[in-house]
DNA sequence: GCTTGACCTTCCCATAATAGGAAGCGCCAC
DNA sequence: GTGGCGCTTCCTATTATGGGAAGGTCAAGC
């Protein structure tokens, strides 16, 4: 299987996919032709690969649990571990997301949204510190 | 006012300050030794600036929201426009993160977390593609 | 006057993940 | 044997930020 068809399975962009071999993330044989070769094998941790990519996970966190997956003497506990790690970054991450939207949202509230050009949304931009910070 | 000052009144790294102006954010005058000047006013668009990075705008935005600062005849329609295309920009990334999470704390949940090697986060990476995308 | 240290300058590199494109070669079908 | 598609490598861009080197400037102190 060359690396247009790994793709296709897999649903990596070639490009992607190259990449993620120059990072050392995953590996492919070479044929006569020097053209990359894929087995099911290869195409199922790529899979794996996309499906954590698909839940957020750093391509330095998809390493380790590509490594965990790999090995079979590997411990649950290491990957639980790693999964809600990243579950507390996603939700640190998605609060913080939000409450920049309230605080604007509620800004915008009070923005008549006219030809005039009394704009509350601009004098808090250009309002002093909050101290809060 | 040198741009360490203008760096500590502001909040923006001097670092940033310079980038700003090379990217025609801000600009800012030149000493007889080439060193570059802030005065109240530029310290005020720094910090306009930080207020809006503050709240996710990516830059471009804020370039076009220090333009209509600037501009007396802005309509505030423009601002607020502006302002809620973002909050719907943060809420949906919001909302997508926040289903990683939940995803995968779903997924962590039905784990053990002990040190046998069964482990049904790797399981669910490993498995076929679900038919929702 | 000369050193020291803090500050400034520019320029290059790095991050994280993905994408676009160019130049060149391989391979299959017609 | 050629056209077209797929493969190769290498370079560039994105977004926002930071680190660091090599060198110029200025003020203080001895």
């Amino acid at each position: 299987m060359n690396i247009g068809d790994a793709a296709r399975a897999s649903g990596i962009s070639a490009k992607m996919i190259r990449h993620y071999e120059a990072i050392g993330l995953i590996s492919a044989g070479r044929g006569a032709n020097q053209y990359r070769v894929y087995a099911q094998a290869d195409v199922a941790e790529l899979r794996f690969v996309r499906h954590a990519r698909d839940l957020g996970f750093p391509l330095q966190d998809v390493k380790r649990l590509l490594d965990l997956w790999r090995n079979r003497a590997r411990a649950s506990a290491e990957v639980k571990r790693l999964a809600l790690d990243h579950v507390a970054a996603l939700e640190a991450k998605a609060k913080s997301l939000s409450a920049m939207a309230e605080s604007l949202r509620h800004l915008a509230e009070h923005c008549q949204g006219d030809a005039r050009p009394e704009c509350p949304i601009l004098e808090e931009l250009a309002g002093k510190d909050h101290c809060h910070g």
